[in-house]
DNA sequence: AGAGGTCGCGCC
DNA sequence: AGGGCGCGACCTCT
């Protein structure tokens, strides 16, 4: 399979070069080509399914797709770099003992990471622009794109379990693809459902700005329960001090302190709250900035999340709130194809420790019914909570009192979580299992780690250093499973995508969020889709657990609008 | 006026 | 409760 750089030409700033490359990163052939000619290029090549390798799949593919070019793989550097530069698997190879480069700042254009600096030294002051001037001459190329391919490629084949990191940065490499690609397709977004949803629960919207009418009306009867006409219901200062002022004994004002009072103010406050962060979130406003020609087009950012999944920018893409899915609506003959991974990070859990008891719980379609059926715990919310508090990492209430018989009953499963948390408390990185590693604590944190476990300091030190440490511990406690689960969820992703590409009629992916995907199909080929989803879950957990006997169960259901699924 | 911090709440 | 986020609003500081 061919491996192709794209790279800017050197010195002609309307130039691309096309440089092939053998597997292991040593030049063949190169071809010069005018950038207004790279999509005719790329597709002219895409027969031969290349690897396109590139330092940012957000910088070259959007035009691509913009020219109707899609590519089949790629490997994206700035992405394979950071895991690269980590991953305890690659921590002796050249690229993880260089020095901060071009290939660790965020892409240009983006805002610049704010680095703590432990030295007010003008000369580390200068900008990586400029130091790299000051040493062009004797230092290797660290911008160069097929320099950094051969450092990857080594980084790579000196790991110990090389395989590992291939599959992880190929997924990764493909995930960043299909987040260019779904931005490009966009959401299915219905605005005129939108707009009759906004007006049945907000009231209708005044031309000239102000409350909807719903929302003015509550805002009164809060005023109206309180005695105080002129409150201000969206500064959390004066609402505070304001139910104060009429005698309520309230800490703060969120929902759940709201929740608890006895006064004929709590309804229609906690309705007022909530209709408004609707407004604010996703009302005409959201609408009208982050919707165009019947599509939402958010800014996926892949791997943007520590633990290696993604986030997004702009538009919350994420977050979308259960009350406006029923905006999300397939276009006239076609469907949604929405699927959720169930209980994934359990799953995840199982697999990783290799606890087959675990395993057997998750035979049940659902893991946490079949944690109940194996007389672990008496009801699915008590199993729910022991599960989530273990890999979340649960120090009181309810979900602690249960860790015992969970871990009486999953002794691998717990103990690869509790490994993990006691080994983030003593400072130390922690990886997922395609080996994506912890970053370490900062120094701060890192001082408070050590003074944890110190002798002869004062005691109220030592605790204050504890609760610090296990504070970290409970983030690398989650982060192996939460990671692990992202990289499940990047494979499920990928050979998904692939199967799309051979059914009739371009069904294609269109949102993501981390455990759950969505299809927008032609309605003829919906089924097609589903069976394909469920055959990408099988091959993810093969890709990285081999023949483990977990299962990973899916919920699958094609719909109209997003609001039908579940 | 704009930057940055905190709160509160939406999602997994 | 406990992990990971983004975002809007308010508020304070510059």
């Amino acid at each position: 399979m061919p491996l192709t750089v794209v790279l800017d030409h050197p010195a002609l700033s309307d130039v691309v070069v096309l440089q092939d490359v053998t597997d292991d990163g040593q030049p063949l052939a190169r071809a010069d080509v005018p950038k207004a000619g790279l999509p005719a290029a790329v597709a002219a090549r895409e027969a031969e399914r290349p690897r396109w390798v590139w330092d940012d799949t957000a910088r070259w593919y959007p035009p691509l797709l913009a020219a109707g070019v899609r590519v089949e793989r790629c490997h994206d550097l700035r992405l394979c770099h950071a895991i690269l530069r980590r991953s305890v698997l690659t921590q002796d190879s050249e690229l993880a003992q260089s020095a901060p480069g071009r290939w660790d700042e965020p892409p240009p254009g983006e805002p610049k990471a704010v680095e703590v600096s432990l030295f007010d030294d003008p000369r580390l002051a200068s900008t990586p622009a400029a130091a790299h001037a000051a040493t062009d001459e004797d230092a290797p190329d660290d911008s160069d794109p097929l320099a950094e391919l051969q450092r990857q490629f080594a980084a790579v084949a000196g790991a110990d379990d090389p395989g590992r990191l291939r599959l992880l940065l190929a997924a990764e490499s493909t995930g960043a693809l299909i987040a260019a690609e779904m931005r490009h397709d966009g959401l299915p977004w219905d605005v005129a459902v939108h707009h009759e949803l906004l007006t049945r629960e907000l009231g209708t919207r005044p031309a000239g700005g102000g409350r909807p009418s719903r929302l003015e009306a509550l805002a009164a009867e809060v005023r109206t329960a309180l005695s105080q006409p002129a409150l201000n219901l969206d500064s959390q200062q004066d609402l505070l001090r304001g139910m104060r002022a009429a005698g309520l004994d309230v800490e703060s004002t969120r929902k759940w302190d709201i929740q608890a009072l006895d006064h004929p103010v709590a309804a229609p406050l906690l309705e007022y709250k909530k209709l408004a962060r609707l407004l604010s979130a996703n009302g005409w406003a959201w609408m009208e900035q982050w919707v165009r020609d019947g599509r939402f087009r958010p800014d996926y950012v892949p791997a943007g999340v520590v633990t290696g999944r993604w986030a997004s920018s702009g538009g919350g893409a994420l977050q979308l709130p259960a009350s406006i899915r029923g905006a999300v609506r397939a276009d006239p003959g076609w469907r949604l194809v929405v699927a959720d991974a169930a209980q994934l990070e359990p799953r995840v859990l199982a697999a990783m420790s290799g606890d087959d008891a675990m395993a057997a719980a998750g035979r049940h379609a659902d893991l946490y019914q079949g944690v109940v059926d194996a007389g672990i715990v008496e009801t699915r919310e008590q199993a729910k909570y022991a599960m989530l508090g273990a890999i979340y990492g649960a120090t009181t209430g309810a979900s602690a009192m249960l860790m015992p018989r969970l871990t009486r009953a999953y002794p691998r499963a717990v103990g690869l979580v509790e490994a993990a948390a006691r080994a983030g408390e003593r400072g130390e990185p922690v990886s997922t299992w395609l080996g994506r590693t912890s970053p370490a604590p900062d120094a701060a944190r890192m001082a408070e780690l050590r003074a944890a476990s110190a002798e002869g300091a004062e005691p109220a030190d030592v605790r204050a250093a504890r609760q610090q440490a296990r504070t970290w511990g409970r983030f690398t406690r989650n982060f192996v499973v939460q990671g692990t689960a992202a990289e499940w969820a990047l494979c499920w992703m990928a050979a998904l995508r692939r199967r799309l590409r051979a059914i009739d009629g371009r069904p294609h992916l269109v949102f993501f969020l981390h455990d759950e995907v969505m299809v927008h199909s032609p309605e003829p080929v919906a089924d097609e889709v589903a069976a394909a989803i469920r055959d990408a879950a099988v091959e993810a957990g093969r890709l990285l657990f081999g023949d483990s006997p977990v299962d990973f169960a899916l919920q699958v259901a094609v719909v109209h609008s997003y609001d039908q699924a579940k």
